[in-house]
DNA sequence: ATGTTTGTCGAACGTTCGTTCTAATGATAG
DNA sequence: CTATCATTAGAACGAACGTTCGACAAACAT
Protein backbone atom coordinates (compact mmCIF):
# COMPACT_ATOMS: atom_id res chain seq x y z
CA UNK A 1 0.00 0.00 0.00
CA UNK A 2 1.95 2.97 -0.99
CA UNK A 3 1.16 6.19 0.90
CA UNK A 4 -0.40 9.19 -1.53
CA UNK A 5 0.65 12.23 0.57
CA UNK A 6 1.17 11.80 4.35
CA UNK A 7 5.25 11.28 4.70
CA UNK A 8 7.33 12.98 1.79
CA UNK A 9 9.37 14.48 3.44
CA UNK A 10 13.15 13.33 1.55
CA UNK A 11 13.00 15.47 -1.65
CA UNK A 12 12.45 19.51 -1.60
CA UNK A 13 12.10 20.28 -5.00
CA UNK A 14 12.57 24.15 -4.80
CA UNK A 15 11.17 24.89 -7.98
CA UNK A 16 7.76 24.44 -9.27
CA UNK A 17 6.54 27.29 -11.18
CA UNK A 18 5.24 26.52 -14.42
CA UNK A 19 7.96 27.35 -16.85
CA UNK A 20 10.69 24.99 -16.58
CA UNK A 21 13.46 27.08 -14.89
CA UNK A 22 16.22 25.19 -16.03
CA UNK A 23 17.65 24.63 -12.88
CA UNK A 24 20.85 21.51 -12.60
CA UNK A 25 17.89 19.50 -11.47
CA UNK A 26 15.73 20.03 -14.26
CA UNK A 27 18.25 19.45 -16.51
CA UNK A 28 19.76 16.12 -15.48
CA UNK A 29 16.10 14.82 -14.74
CA UNK A 30 15.36 15.75 -18.64
CA UNK A 31 18.48 14.14 -19.87
CA UNK A 32 16.87 10.59 -17.25
CA UNK A 33 13.45 10.97 -19.51
CA UNK A 34 15.41 10.85 -22.64
CA UNK A 35 16.94 7.92 -21.75
CA UNK A 36 14.21 6.31 -19.92
CA UNK A 37 11.85 6.66 -23.30
CA UNK A 38 14.24 4.65 -24.99
CA UNK A 39 14.55 2.24 -22.51
CA UNK A 40 10.52 1.96 -22.56
CA UNK A 41 10.29 2.26 -26.10
CA UNK A 42 12.10 -0.91 -26.62
CA UNK A 43 11.17 -3.25 -23.46
CA UNK A 44 7.45 -1.84 -22.57
CA UNK A 45 6.83 -0.22 -19.40
CA UNK A 46 6.06 -3.47 -17.41
CA UNK A 47 9.25 -5.18 -19.05
CA UNK A 48 11.68 -2.50 -18.19
CA UNK A 49 13.40 -2.73 -14.58
CA UNK A 50 14.85 0.63 -12.53
CA UNK A 51 18.06 -1.18 -13.13
CA UNK A 52 17.39 -1.07 -16.41
CA UNK A 53 16.62 2.52 -16.59
CA UNK A 54 19.22 3.44 -14.32
CA UNK A 55 21.76 1.58 -16.50
CA UNK A 56 20.53 3.16 -19.41
CA UNK A 57 21.39 6.97 -17.55
CA UNK A 58 24.61 5.83 -15.98
CA UNK A 59 23.66 6.43 -12.72
CA UNK A 60 23.11 4.02 -9.74
CA UNK A 61 19.88 2.24 -9.12
CA UNK A 62 19.74 4.56 -5.65
CA UNK A 63 20.15 7.88 -7.10
CA UNK A 64 17.39 7.79 -9.54
CA UNK A 65 14.77 8.21 -6.61
CA UNK A 66 16.50 11.31 -5.94
CA UNK A 67 14.76 12.86 -9.15
CA UNK A 68 11.79 11.00 -8.78
CA UNK A 69 9.84 9.18 -6.13
CA UNK A 70 8.81 5.83 -8.20
CA UNK A 71 8.54 4.23 -11.67
CA UNK A 72 5.09 5.33 -12.12
CA UNK A 73 5.91 8.89 -11.51
CA UNK A 74 8.63 8.75 -14.09
CA UNK A 75 6.18 7.39 -16.38
CA UNK A 76 3.62 9.84 -15.70
CA UNK A 77 6.49 12.76 -16.41
CA UNK A 78 7.52 11.87 -19.89
CA UNK A 79 3.55 11.11 -20.79
CA UNK A 80 2.88 14.26 -19.64
CA UNK A 81 5.65 16.29 -21.18
CA UNK A 82 5.20 14.56 -24.18
CA UNK A 83 1.49 15.17 -24.72
CA UNK A 84 1.84 18.93 -23.15
CA UNK A 85 4.08 20.11 -25.65
CA UNK A 86 2.16 18.22 -29.06
CA UNK A 87 -1.00 20.09 -27.67
CA UNK A 88 0.89 23.49 -27.28
CA UNK A 89 2.46 23.54 -30.94
CA UNK A 90 -0.88 22.69 -32.41
CA UNK A 91 -2.56 25.42 -30.40
CA UNK A 92 0.21 27.68 -32.10
CA UNK A 93 -0.23 26.20 -35.22
CA UNK A 94 -3.94 26.32 -35.72
CA UNK A 95 -3.87 30.41 -34.86
CA UNK A 96 -2.83 31.11 -38.33
CA UNK A 97 -5.12 28.99 -40.54
CA UNK A 98 -8.62 29.87 -40.70
CA UNK A 99 -10.05 27.58 -43.30
CA UNK A 100 -11.49 24.11 -42.04
CA UNK A 101 -9.62 21.98 -44.47
CA UNK A 102 -6.95 23.24 -44.38
CA UNK A 103 -6.94 23.39 -40.46
CA UNK A 104 -7.85 19.70 -40.33
CA UNK A 105 -4.53 19.31 -42.74
CA UNK A 106 -2.53 21.67 -39.84
CA UNK A 107 -3.52 18.80 -37.49
CA UNK A 108 -2.73 16.22 -39.36
CA UNK A 109 0.59 17.48 -40.06
CA UNK A 110 1.42 18.55 -36.55
CA UNK A 111 0.99 15.36 -35.37
CA UNK A 112 2.95 13.48 -37.87
CA UNK A 113 5.79 15.78 -37.36
CA UNK A 114 5.91 15.31 -33.40
CA UNK A 115 5.10 11.69 -33.53
CA UNK A 116 7.78 11.20 -36.53
CA UNK A 117 10.70 13.38 -34.57
CA UNK A 118 9.50 11.75 -31.19
CA UNK A 119 8.92 8.30 -32.29
CA UNK A 120 10.14 6.65 -28.90
CA UNK A 121 8.28 9.27 -26.99
CA UNK A 122 4.81 8.90 -28.81
CA UNK A 123 5.11 5.41 -28.43
CA UNK A 124 5.34 5.26 -25.03
CA UNK A 125 2.28 7.72 -25.12
CA UNK A 126 0.24 5.44 -27.32
CA UNK A 127 1.19 1.97 -26.40
CA UNK A 128 1.54 2.55 -22.01
CA UNK A 129 -2.01 4.44 -22.93
CA UNK A 130 -3.44 2.37 -19.75
CA UNK A 131 -1.06 1.23 -17.02
CA UNK A 132 -0.86 4.92 -15.04
CA UNK A 133 -3.73 4.61 -12.22
CA UNK A 134 -5.47 7.26 -10.08
CA UNK A 135 -4.36 10.76 -10.01
CA UNK A 136 -1.45 10.13 -12.60
CA UNK A 137 -3.76 8.48 -15.06
CA UNK A 138 -7.03 10.93 -14.86
CA UNK A 139 -4.35 13.41 -15.11
CA UNK A 140 -3.12 11.99 -19.03
CA UNK A 141 -6.99 10.81 -19.64
CA UNK A 142 -7.77 14.96 -19.19
CA UNK A 143 -4.97 16.09 -21.71
CA UNK A 144 -5.86 13.14 -24.06
CA UNK A 145 -9.95 14.20 -23.72
CA UNK A 146 -8.51 17.72 -24.44
CA UNK A 147 -6.81 16.59 -27.70
CA UNK A 148 -9.13 14.79 -29.00
CA UNK A 149 -12.22 17.67 -28.48
CA UNK A 150 -10.01 19.75 -30.27
CA UNK A 151 -10.00 17.61 -33.71
CA UNK A 152 -13.59 16.76 -33.29
CA UNK A 153 -14.21 20.43 -32.75
CA UNK A 154 -12.01 20.94 -36.14
CA UNK A 155 -14.03 17.89 -37.75
CA UNK A 156 -17.98 19.60 -37.06
CA UNK A 157 -16.38 22.89 -38.53
CA UNK A 158 -15.85 21.20 -41.34
CA UNK A 159 -19.07 19.77 -41.67
CA UNK A 160 -20.88 22.48 -40.97
CA UNK A 161 -18.61 24.23 -43.87
CA UNK A 162 -19.20 21.90 -46.24
CA UNK A 163 -22.90 20.72 -45.50
CA UNK A 164 -21.75 17.25 -44.46
CA UNK A 165 -23.25 14.56 -42.31
CA UNK A 166 -21.16 11.95 -40.74
CA UNK A 167 -20.46 10.47 -37.41
CA UNK A 168 -17.62 12.53 -36.09
CA UNK A 169 -16.93 10.06 -33.51
CA UNK A 170 -15.74 6.93 -35.81
CA UNK A 171 -14.26 9.62 -38.67
CA UNK A 172 -11.93 10.93 -35.62
CA UNK A 173 -11.00 7.88 -34.04
CA UNK A 174 -10.42 6.62 -37.15
CA UNK A 175 -8.30 9.16 -38.37
CA UNK A 176 -6.46 8.64 -34.66
CA UNK A 177 -5.98 5.21 -35.20
CA UNK A 178 -4.36 5.68 -39.28
CA UNK A 179 -2.04 7.92 -37.05
CA UNK A 180 -0.98 6.23 -34.13
CA UNK A 181 -0.74 3.00 -35.55
CA UNK A 182 2.52 4.31 -37.72
CA UNK A 183 4.56 3.66 -34.56
CA UNK A 184 4.17 -0.01 -35.78
CA UNK A 185 5.72 0.49 -39.28
CA UNK A 186 7.38 3.01 -39.88
CA UNK A 187 10.98 3.18 -40.91
CA UNK A 188 12.89 6.37 -41.79
CA UNK A 189 14.50 4.71 -44.59
CA UNK A 190 11.93 3.28 -46.43
CA UNK A 191 9.10 5.38 -45.61
CA UNK A 192 8.68 8.97 -46.96
CA UNK A 193 8.74 12.61 -44.66
CA UNK A 194 6.43 13.41 -42.20
CA UNK A 195 4.90 15.93 -44.74
CA UNK A 196 4.57 13.89 -47.40
CA UNK A 197 3.10 11.24 -45.14
CA UNK A 198 0.77 14.02 -43.79
CA UNK A 199 -0.42 14.48 -46.73
CA UNK A 200 -1.50 11.17 -48.29
CA UNK A 201 -3.16 10.33 -44.99
CA UNK A 202 -4.86 13.58 -45.22
CA UNK A 203 -5.74 12.88 -48.62
CA UNK A 204 -7.04 9.34 -47.90
CA UNK A 205 -9.08 10.91 -44.74
CA UNK A 206 -10.60 14.15 -46.32
CA UNK A 207 -11.73 12.54 -49.57
CA UNK A 208 -12.89 9.80 -47.78
CA UNK A 209 -15.42 11.99 -44.88
CA UNK A 210 -16.61 14.45 -47.58
CA UNK A 211 -17.12 11.84 -50.19
CA UNK A 212 -18.85 9.51 -47.83
CA UNK A 213 -21.01 12.04 -46.36
CA UNK A 214 -22.84 13.94 -48.52
CA UNK A 215 -26.03 15.36 -46.79
CA UNK A 216 -28.83 17.51 -47.66
CA UNK A 217 -29.65 16.24 -51.70
CA UNK A 218 -30.24 12.35 -52.50
CA UNK A 219 -30.99 10.22 -50.31
CA UNK A 220 -28.18 8.22 -49.18
CA UNK A 221 -26.98 6.44 -46.15
CA UNK A 222 -25.96 7.63 -42.88
CA UNK B 1 19.20 -20.14 -24.03
CA UNK B 2 15.67 -22.10 -23.93
CA UNK B 3 16.36 -25.35 -26.13
CA UNK B 4 14.17 -25.87 -28.65
CA UNK B 5 13.79 -29.98 -28.94
CA UNK B 6 16.50 -31.83 -26.68
CA UNK B 7 14.78 -32.75 -23.25
CA UNK B 8 11.16 -32.22 -22.91
CA UNK B 9 10.79 -36.12 -21.82
CA UNK B 10 7.91 -34.55 -18.88
CA UNK B 11 5.21 -33.89 -21.15
CA UNK B 12 3.53 -36.45 -23.54
CA UNK B 13 0.56 -34.97 -26.02
CA UNK B 14 -0.66 -37.91 -27.48
CA UNK B 15 -1.96 -35.93 -30.29
CA UNK B 16 -0.25 -33.58 -32.85
CA UNK B 17 -2.82 -33.63 -35.93
CA UNK B 18 -3.54 -30.52 -37.26
CA UNK B 19 -7.75 -31.03 -36.48
CA UNK B 20 -8.37 -30.52 -32.48
CA UNK B 21 -9.84 -33.76 -31.79
CA UNK B 22 -11.48 -32.51 -28.26
CA UNK B 23 -9.83 -35.07 -26.03
CA UNK B 24 -9.85 -33.84 -22.81
CA UNK B 25 -6.30 -32.17 -22.79
CA UNK B 26 -7.46 -30.26 -25.52
CA UNK B 27 -10.57 -28.56 -24.51
CA UNK B 28 -8.87 -28.09 -20.88
CA UNK B 29 -6.31 -26.46 -23.13
CA UNK B 30 -8.28 -24.10 -24.59
CA UNK B 31 -10.46 -23.29 -20.93
CA UNK B 32 -7.03 -21.85 -20.08
CA UNK B 33 -6.08 -20.08 -23.04
CA UNK B 34 -9.86 -18.65 -23.24
CA UNK B 35 -8.73 -17.36 -19.31
CA UNK B 36 -5.28 -16.42 -19.89
CA UNK B 37 -6.86 -13.77 -22.68
CA UNK B 38 -8.81 -12.34 -20.36
CA UNK B 39 -5.85 -11.65 -18.20
CA UNK B 40 -3.11 -10.68 -20.69
CA UNK B 41 -6.35 -8.44 -22.08
CA UNK B 42 -6.64 -6.23 -18.49
CA UNK B 43 -2.82 -6.29 -17.43
CA UNK B 44 -1.18 -7.35 -20.35
CA UNK B 45 1.94 -9.75 -21.36
CA UNK B 46 4.74 -8.68 -18.83
CA UNK B 47 2.14 -7.47 -15.70
CA UNK B 48 0.13 -10.97 -15.72
CA UNK B 49 1.64 -13.31 -13.79
CA UNK B 50 1.66 -16.81 -14.11
CA UNK B 51 -0.46 -16.86 -10.59
CA UNK B 52 -2.49 -14.56 -11.79
CA UNK B 53 -3.26 -16.86 -14.96
CA UNK B 54 -3.51 -19.64 -12.57
CA UNK B 55 -6.00 -18.01 -10.13
CA UNK B 56 -8.14 -16.98 -13.48
CA UNK B 57 -8.18 -20.62 -14.76
CA UNK B 58 -8.94 -21.88 -11.17
CA UNK B 59 -5.90 -24.26 -11.49
CA UNK B 60 -3.21 -24.20 -9.39
CA UNK B 61 0.34 -22.57 -10.48
CA UNK B 62 2.32 -25.95 -10.94
CA UNK B 63 -0.48 -27.34 -12.55
CA UNK B 64 -0.53 -25.01 -15.75
CA UNK B 65 2.37 -26.41 -16.41
CA UNK B 66 1.47 -29.35 -17.01
CA UNK B 67 -0.48 -27.65 -20.33
CA UNK B 68 2.13 -25.66 -21.45
CA UNK B 69 5.84 -25.14 -21.02
CA UNK B 70 6.34 -21.46 -20.19
CA UNK B 71 3.92 -18.28 -19.84
CA UNK B 72 5.74 -17.46 -23.57
CA UNK B 73 4.40 -20.58 -24.93
CA UNK B 74 1.28 -19.58 -23.64
CA UNK B 75 0.69 -16.52 -25.69
CA UNK B 76 2.23 -17.95 -28.96
CA UNK B 77 -0.89 -20.03 -28.30
CA UNK B 78 -3.11 -17.41 -28.33
CA UNK B 79 -2.13 -15.67 -30.86
CA UNK B 80 -1.12 -18.02 -32.87
CA UNK B 81 -4.88 -19.27 -32.95
CA UNK B 82 -6.55 -15.97 -33.11
CA UNK B 83 -4.16 -15.15 -36.18
CA UNK B 84 -5.23 -18.39 -37.58
CA UNK B 85 -8.40 -18.31 -37.32
CA UNK B 86 -9.30 -14.99 -39.04
CA UNK B 87 -6.86 -15.85 -41.79
CA UNK B 88 -8.83 -18.87 -42.33
CA UNK B 89 -12.84 -16.93 -42.17
CA UNK B 90 -11.24 -14.03 -44.43
CA UNK B 91 -10.41 -16.86 -47.03
CA UNK B 92 -13.47 -18.23 -46.59
CA UNK B 93 -15.47 -15.38 -47.37
CA UNK B 94 -13.59 -14.26 -50.18
CA UNK B 95 -14.81 -16.99 -52.18
CA UNK B 96 -17.36 -15.99 -52.78
CA UNK B 97 -16.67 -12.25 -53.84
CA UNK B 98 -14.89 -11.08 -57.40
CA UNK B 99 -15.80 -7.26 -57.32
CA UNK B 100 -12.27 -5.63 -56.12
CA UNK B 101 -14.50 -3.24 -54.23
CA UNK B 102 -16.54 -5.76 -52.76
CA UNK B 103 -13.45 -7.71 -51.76
CA UNK B 104 -11.89 -4.66 -49.73
CA UNK B 105 -15.40 -4.39 -48.25
CA UNK B 106 -15.37 -7.88 -47.30
CA UNK B 107 -11.90 -7.40 -46.23
CA UNK B 108 -12.87 -5.20 -43.51
CA UNK B 109 -15.83 -6.26 -42.42
CA UNK B 110 -14.13 -9.47 -41.78
CA UNK B 111 -11.24 -7.81 -39.94
CA UNK B 112 -14.10 -5.99 -38.17
CA UNK B 113 -16.09 -8.84 -36.97
CA UNK B 114 -13.78 -11.02 -35.63
CA UNK B 115 -12.00 -7.73 -33.87
CA UNK B 116 -15.24 -7.07 -31.62
CA UNK B 117 -16.50 -10.64 -31.16
CA UNK B 118 -12.87 -11.39 -29.98
CA UNK B 119 -11.88 -7.99 -28.55
CA UNK B 120 -9.79 -9.58 -25.56
CA UNK B 121 -7.91 -11.69 -27.86
CA UNK B 122 -7.33 -9.14 -30.42
CA UNK B 123 -6.05 -6.82 -28.32
CA UNK B 124 -3.64 -8.79 -27.01
CA UNK B 125 -2.75 -9.77 -30.46
CA UNK B 126 -2.65 -6.40 -31.39
CA UNK B 127 -0.58 -4.89 -28.03
CA UNK B 128 1.59 -7.92 -27.18
CA UNK B 129 2.96 -7.60 -30.86
CA UNK B 130 6.83 -7.72 -30.37
CA UNK B 131 7.24 -9.41 -27.20
CA UNK B 132 7.82 -13.01 -28.55
CA UNK B 133 10.82 -13.83 -29.36
CA UNK B 134 13.26 -16.25 -31.46
CA UNK B 135 10.84 -18.79 -33.33
CA UNK B 136 7.30 -17.96 -31.41
CA UNK B 137 8.22 -14.59 -32.51
CA UNK B 138 9.16 -15.37 -36.13
CA UNK B 139 6.04 -17.99 -36.85
CA UNK B 140 3.95 -15.15 -35.38
CA UNK B 141 5.34 -12.29 -37.46
CA UNK B 142 4.89 -15.00 -40.98
CA UNK B 143 0.94 -14.89 -40.09
CA UNK B 144 1.19 -11.37 -39.81
CA UNK B 145 3.23 -10.77 -42.97
CA UNK B 146 0.55 -13.23 -45.09
CA UNK B 147 -2.03 -11.11 -43.92
CA UNK B 148 -0.93 -7.91 -44.72
CA UNK B 149 0.32 -9.58 -48.27
CA UNK B 150 -3.16 -10.61 -48.81
CA UNK B 151 -4.79 -6.98 -48.21
CA UNK B 152 -1.97 -5.78 -50.34
CA UNK B 153 -2.77 -7.82 -53.34
CA UNK B 154 -6.57 -6.55 -52.94
CA UNK B 155 -5.95 -3.39 -53.24
CA UNK B 156 -3.38 -3.32 -55.92
CA UNK B 157 -6.26 -5.24 -58.20
CA UNK B 158 -8.74 -1.99 -56.69
CA UNK B 159 -6.01 0.09 -58.44
CA UNK B 160 -5.71 -1.90 -61.71
CA UNK B 161 -9.59 -1.93 -61.90
CA UNK B 162 -10.39 1.47 -61.35
CA UNK B 163 -7.15 3.46 -62.88
CA UNK B 164 -5.94 4.77 -59.56
CA UNK B 165 -2.18 5.53 -58.56
CA UNK B 166 -1.17 5.65 -55.05
CA UNK B 167 1.38 4.78 -52.46
CA UNK B 168 -0.10 0.89 -51.27
CA UNK B 169 1.94 0.96 -48.62
CA UNK B 170 0.49 3.88 -46.93
CA UNK B 171 -2.73 2.82 -47.56
CA UNK B 172 -2.78 -0.42 -46.27
CA UNK B 173 -1.14 0.44 -43.07
CA UNK B 174 -3.15 2.87 -42.44
CA UNK B 175 -6.51 1.05 -42.94
CA UNK B 176 -4.88 -1.07 -40.43
CA UNK B 177 -4.70 1.35 -37.89
CA UNK B 178 -7.97 2.71 -38.52
CA UNK B 179 -9.17 -0.82 -37.44
CA UNK B 180 -6.59 -2.38 -35.21
CA UNK B 181 -6.75 0.92 -32.90
CA UNK B 182 -10.34 0.21 -31.96
CA UNK B 183 -9.40 -1.70 -29.50
CA UNK B 184 -8.64 1.52 -27.44
CA UNK B 185 -12.09 3.08 -27.93
CA UNK B 186 -14.34 0.85 -28.54
CA UNK B 187 -17.32 0.10 -26.17
CA UNK B 188 -20.63 -1.87 -27.52
CA UNK B 189 -23.37 0.35 -25.40
CA UNK B 190 -22.04 3.33 -26.94
CA UNK B 191 -20.61 2.52 -31.06
CA UNK B 192 -22.36 0.89 -33.70
CA UNK B 193 -22.07 -2.95 -34.58
CA UNK B 194 -19.82 -4.31 -36.71
CA UNK B 195 -21.35 -4.45 -39.90
CA UNK B 196 -22.09 -0.41 -39.83
CA UNK B 197 -18.64 0.18 -38.45
CA UNK B 198 -17.51 -2.00 -41.27
CA UNK B 199 -19.49 -0.03 -43.65
CA UNK B 200 -18.56 3.26 -42.66
CA UNK B 201 -14.89 2.88 -42.31
CA UNK B 202 -15.28 1.11 -45.66
CA UNK B 203 -16.56 4.28 -46.89
CA UNK B 204 -14.03 6.81 -45.82
CA UNK B 205 -10.96 4.50 -46.66
CA UNK B 206 -12.45 3.70 -50.34
CA UNK B 207 -13.77 7.07 -50.97
CA UNK B 208 -10.56 8.61 -49.73
CA UNK B 209 -8.53 5.73 -52.15
CA UNK B 210 -10.48 6.23 -54.96
CA UNK B 211 -11.01 9.67 -54.92
CA UNK B 212 -6.76 10.71 -53.87
CA UNK B 213 -5.31 8.82 -56.60
CA UNK B 214 -6.26 9.70 -59.95
CA UNK B 215 -4.63 8.15 -62.77
CA UNK B 216 -2.87 9.68 -65.62
CA UNK B 217 -5.41 11.02 -67.66
CA UNK B 218 -9.33 11.91 -66.69
CA UNK B 219 -9.97 15.01 -64.87
CA UNK B 220 -13.64 13.99 -63.52
CA UNK B 221 -14.12 10.94 -61.77
CA UNK B 222 -17.71 10.42 -61.07
C1' DA C 1 36.72 27.14 8.68
C1' DT C 2 31.93 25.52 9.31
C1' DG C 3 27.34 24.03 8.60
C1' DT C 4 23.63 23.13 5.23
C1' DT C 5 21.98 21.79 1.19
C1' DT C 6 22.35 19.07 -2.98
C1' DG C 7 23.62 15.02 -5.27
C1' DT C 8 25.32 10.15 -5.41
C1' DC C 9 26.19 5.53 -4.09
C1' DG C 10 26.66 0.42 -2.27
C1' DA C 11 24.07 -2.58 0.19
C1' DA C 12 20.18 -4.40 1.63
C1' DC C 13 14.99 -4.61 2.52
C1' DG C 14 10.83 -7.60 1.73
C1' DT C 15 8.17 -9.19 -2.13
C1' DT C 16 7.12 -11.31 -6.27
C1' DC C 17 8.66 -13.41 -10.42
C1' DG C 18 8.79 -17.86 -13.68
C1' DT C 19 9.76 -22.35 -13.04
C1' DT C 20 10.59 -27.01 -10.96
C1' DC C 21 10.57 -30.88 -7.49
C1' DT C 22 8.04 -34.15 -5.20
C1' DA C 23 4.39 -36.49 -3.86
C1' DA C 24 -0.29 -37.33 -3.77
C1' DT C 25 -4.62 -37.82 -6.20
C1' DG C 26 -8.14 -39.49 -9.71
C1' DA C 27 -9.28 -42.42 -13.35
C1' DT C 28 -8.69 -46.61 -16.31
C1' DA C 29 -7.57 -51.18 -17.49
C1' DG C 30 -5.85 -55.97 -16.59
C1' DC D 1 -6.93 -55.29 -6.37
C1' DT D 2 -3.34 -53.44 -8.32
C1' DA D 3 -0.52 -51.34 -11.82
C1' DT D 4 -0.54 -47.47 -14.82
C1' DC D 5 -0.75 -43.06 -16.25
C1' DA D 6 -2.94 -38.63 -16.67
C1' DT D 7 -3.62 -34.78 -13.65
C1' DT D 8 -3.19 -31.76 -9.65
C1' DA D 9 -1.13 -29.21 -5.80
C1' DG D 10 2.31 -27.73 -1.71
C1' DA D 11 6.43 -26.11 -1.13
C1' DA D 12 10.38 -24.36 -2.55
C1' DC D 13 14.15 -22.72 -5.97
C1' DG D 14 17.22 -18.80 -7.34
C1' DA D 15 16.67 -14.64 -9.58
C1' DA D 16 14.82 -10.28 -10.27
C1' DC D 17 11.66 -6.80 -8.85
C1' DG D 18 10.68 -1.69 -6.84
C1' DT D 19 12.10 0.75 -3.14
C1' DT D 20 14.67 2.40 1.05
C1' DC D 21 18.52 3.18 4.22
C1' DG D 22 22.57 5.29 5.84
C1' DA D 23 26.80 7.04 4.67
C1' DC D 24 29.35 10.19 2.14
C1' DA D 25 31.18 13.46 -1.19
C1' DA D 26 30.67 18.10 -3.71
C1' DA D 27 28.72 22.72 -3.76
C1' DC D 28 27.64 26.70 -1.61
C1' DA D 29 26.57 30.11 1.86
C1' DT D 30 28.24 32.22 6.05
Amino acid sequence: MASASPAPPRVSRRRRAAPPPKTRFDRRLAKILTHATDVFYEKGYEGASMRDLSRASGMSLAGMYYYFESKEKLLYLIQKHTFTTIVERLRERLKDVTDPEQRIRVFILNHLEYFLANQKAMKVLSHEDDVLKNSFGTEIAAIKREYYRICMDLLDNLKRAKGLEFSSRIAVLSLFGMMNWIYTWYHPRVDADAGEMAEQMANIFLQGVCASGKAPKKRSAN
